[in-house]
DNA sequence: CATTACCTTTCC
DNA sequence: GAAAGGTAATGT
């Protein structure tokens, strides 16, 4: 019986695709394995078993795979349904979830290798370009199609690739790369020729002409006999004082002998030091409530203050978990997973703390998969951002979703467009674990879901040790700017307080919504602005570097210095960024250390953190920061938060715009005066009576939810209606207008008044391409699925349409 | 008329 | 998503 694999590729297809394997291929394979198998015309790729079969596909012949690469399952069954959930739920393929959920590493990809032949070939026989590839052969073994590219300095060098060959000057192969290398360590040991006691006792007289090698040697017995444990190359050169060469000639001497063992790239050397701390009566309470609620509810909200403590309350949950030999995920937004809250949890749990995100080089990532996949010791408790949903979880007991509102968990760019907490309340419900959503301003879905007992509901209302919540200030900018009491954007309000706090010996954050220095640079004669020549968008002023940048595309230029339009020199700053506010503060206040904090500072691995840390050691007075500023951040010493201007937030162009400020500024006001000193938060805002800022100042989560879902009801917006976004993209203006009109029109066939659009976006062009959106909203009683499945039947009749067969089409399920 | 740029199609 | 194969566009 001829027997296939129904295999899973890495690319946007729908369907899958079916190889053939011999008969002991079938009896090793399992759903789950990696296999490479060739794909078009000369690539191999990695596809990951989905089924095994004896079905022959009937219009094709299959083509037989290439290699198996695993040898036992990377996927386990329950993550394929998972995938299989995520790929029906957000509309994507099971190639686009694959791509997501396995670590790069595990994807390998074949690449073209170019070699001489062996046969001789006169120059007179090659043309220039050709030349110039086979020349560039005679300097290096190998070549890849890259590099081709790079010689020639044109697009297109298939056609002189194919002529070398037909000259048969160059022959070409493909091949695979592991990607993964593990880390392997060295280590040394005498060589086995030295073991008895004469041999070495004449090792030791021969080197006495070399003492330094001999000293090596005694402190290899020295470190051997201590640690009672392999010696490594590195401890042993410093230990020895010895540069590593002299190691290296012992090993060539055939003296030492040198050994590799493979470690893993993270780890944690501390021990679990500290027992979970007692939880105060509020605290207990709370966790006992929660326990009671997981009884009848699988998911359950926890909405807690600011500073309540919730940590300590997973912490005993998890240490529950953990007692039933069961696997913890705790998710988090990405740029909350600071070492601040990595060595808490280190502190309490040990080694058995895994963490993974995206800052972690993929070889680390591999290596968390690994430890998962076996449900080692060390994995007990995943601490990660939202694409640790996908590792490969065997018994799953817990998912805590913390500062669950955050919009992060949302990914937006490539597909699977999914959201992290969804798609985890799903996965613990296909391992019979519970969830727990935490969050100081829940998201309006979740707490709308918890009012209609879809969810458990858990309250904590007081901060931990009792402090106090800040006292929160509305400052009304448009009546200091009126009576002239404005420096810069500083009300006299502000600048008090600052100077008040600063001689109190306490930090201040100022909060600033926006990047750069200044957003937007006006010709003051002709009133032009620099636009981005790929972009539909003004480009934005960035003092470090003296540049203008665009934030969709990445295009940057010098700062001009005259009016491109005009020629005029008179170039003036609208809004205002980051870099401005640190600017006039440094002004301000020039005898006190300010810092910034934003995309631009927290580059690379430890940017970040580096900033928090000063700022905990008080090394910094002032710190200006977007966004960044608000996540789970225990600031010991801070007493005053400014946030500079809170209508630019306000009056963002979306629906949440108001439900977000609100959680925005609820979050950094929670980084005022965390310890006995009540803090202060000061919202400078030209609109002081705006329904939000009267509940921020109350701090009146309730009301604001009441307001805000009413606006929902009258508006149809999530959480009472679902919705799905329509994104049409393609380089030509026209198209995508009258290929939007098209699918509009058929929508509304079916869906009637809950199709809006199409409309441009706000940016309506990014990297050339121009943008239509279109919005289906979907009312509660009206089934998803079916809705979908209509929409998919839409959208293949769309790409009958010849015309529009190349508009690419972007779903985005939830697009919130 | 040859070479290159661009677009469409197919991949199992 | 990538490369092959076809077609239009450009150059000599």
């Amino acid at each position: 019986m001829a027997n296939f694999i129904d295999v899973i590729l890495p690319i946007p297809l729908q369907k899958l695709f079916t190889y053939s394997i011999t008969s002991a291929e079938a009896h090793f394979l399992e759903a789950g394995m990696r296999v490479s198998v060739p794909f078009g015309k000369s690539k191999i790729y990695t596809g990951l078993v989905y089924r095994i079969h004896n079905e022959a596909p009937l219009v094709y012949e299959a083509k037989e795979i290439h290699q198996i690469l695993d040898e036992s399952p990377l996927v386990n069954a329950s993550q394929l349904n998972f995938w299989e959930w995520i790929s029906k739920y957000y509309m994507c393929t099971m190639g686009d979830v694959m791509r997501a959920a396995l670590p790069n590493a595990f994807i390998l990809e074949s690449e073209t290798i170019l070699t001489k032949t062996p046969t001789q070939l006169n120059d007179e026989d090659l043309k220039d370009d050709e030349f110039l590839v086979y020349e560039a052969l005679h300097h290096q073994s190998s070549l890849k199609i890259q590099d081709v590219i790079n010689i020639l300095d044109k697009k297109s060098v298939l056609p002189v690739i194919k002529r070398l060959i037909d000259k048969n000057a160059i022959s070409v192969q493909e091949e695979i790369f592991e990607k993964y290398k593990p880390k392997l360590v060295r280590y040394v040991k005498l060589n086995s020729n030295y073991t008895s006691e004469e041999n070495l006792q004449q090792l030791l007289e021969d080197l006495s002409r070399a003492p330094k090698q001999r000293e090596v040697i005694m402190t290899l017995f020295m470190l051997s006999s201590k640690t009672k444990k392999p010696v490594k190359v590195s401890e042993l050169a410093s230990e020895s004082d010895a540069s590593s060469s002299i190691v290296k000639t012992l090993i060539d001497k055939e003296i030492l002998e040198e050994y590799f063992i493979q470690i893993d790239r993270v780890v944690y050397s501390g021990n679990a030091n500290e027992d979970s701390k007692a939880l105060n009566e509020h605290q207990e309470k709370a966790l006992s409530e929660i326990k009671s609620e997981f009884k009848t509810h699988p998911t359950v909200l926890l909405h807690g203050v600011t500073s309540s403590g919730k940590t300590e309350i997973y912490v005993k949950l998890i240490e529950e978990v953990l007692d039933k030999g069961q696997q913890v995920l705790y998710l988090l937004p990405e740029i909350a997973l600071t070492t601040q809250l990595v060595s808490r949890l280190q502190n309490y749990f040990g080694e058995s703390v895994a963490i993974f995100h995206s800052k972690y080089s993929s070889h680390e990532r591999v290596e968390v998969w690994q430890n998962v996949l076996q449900s080692s010791k060390k994995a007990q408790i995943i601490l990660g951002a939202r694409s640790s949903v996908f590792l490969p979880f065997k018994n799953l007991g817990l998912i805590i979703v913390d500062e669950e509102h955050e919009q992060s968990f949302k990914q937006f760019d490539p597909a699977p467009r999914y959201h992290a907490r969804d798609a985890a309340i799903v996965l613990a419900h296909m391992h019979k674990a519970k969830t727990l959503l935490g969050s100081a301003t829940p998201s309006l879905e979740s707490y709308f879901n918890a009012q209609q007992q879809r969810y458990g509901f858990v309250e904590l209302k007081y901060r931990y040790n009792d402090v106090l919540m800040p006292e929160i200030e509305l400052v009304d900018i448009k009546d200091k700017h009126k009576r002239k009491l404005m420096k810069g954007h500083f009300s006299d309000r502000l600048i008090e307080e600052m100077t008040e706090t600063l001689a109190e010996g306490h930090q201040i954050i100022l909060f600033q919504n926006r990047r750069g220095f200044s957003p937007i640079i006006e010709c003051n004669t002709c009133g032009h602005a620099p636009q981005c020549p790929n972009c539909d968008v003004s480009l934005t002023y960035h003092q470090y570097r003296n540049q203008l940048r665009c934030h969709y595309c990445g295009y940057n230029t010098q700062m001009l210095k005259n009016c491109s339009a005009c020629g005029s020199p008179e170039l003036d700053n609208k809004g205002f960024g980051t870099e401005q506010i640190e600017q006039e503060v440094k002004i301000l206040f020039p005898e006190h250390k300010v810092a910034r904090m934003d995309l631009d500072t927290t580059r690379g691995k430890y940017g970040y953190e580096k900033i928090i840390t000063a700022l905990e050691q008080q090394e910094i007075d002032i710190l200006v920061g977007t966004q960044m500023l608000t996540k789970g951040l225990d600031f010991r010493n801070v007493k005053l938060v400014g946030v500079m201007n809170a209508d630019n937030m306000l009056n963002f162009p979306d629906f949440r715009a108001h439900e977000r400020s609100f959680q925005l500024i609820m979050q950094v006001s929670g980084r005022a005066g965390r310890t006995d000193k009540r803090g202060k938060v000061l919202v400078q805002t030209y609109n002081p009576y705006h329904n939000i800022l009267q509940q921020v100042s109350s701090n009146n989560y309730e009301a604001m939810f009441k307001e805000q879902m009413d606006e929902r009801f009258n508006y149809k917006y999530p959480p009472v209606y679902k919705q799905i976004k329509i994104t049409l993209k393609h380089k030509d203006y026209s198209r995508v207008e009258q290929a939007s009109i098209w699918l509009g029109k058929s929508l509304r066939q079916v869906f009637g008044d809950n199709v809006l659009g199409p409309e441009s976006p706000p940016v309506s062009r990014i990297r050339n391409q121009f943008y239509k959106n279109i919005l289906i909203k979907i009312p509660k009683k009206q089934s998803l699925s079916k809705t979908k499945e209509a929409i998919i039947k839409i959208n293949n009749s769309f790409f009958s349409v010849k015309d529009f067969r190349s508009v690419k089409i972007i779903l985005n399920v939830d697009n919130y």
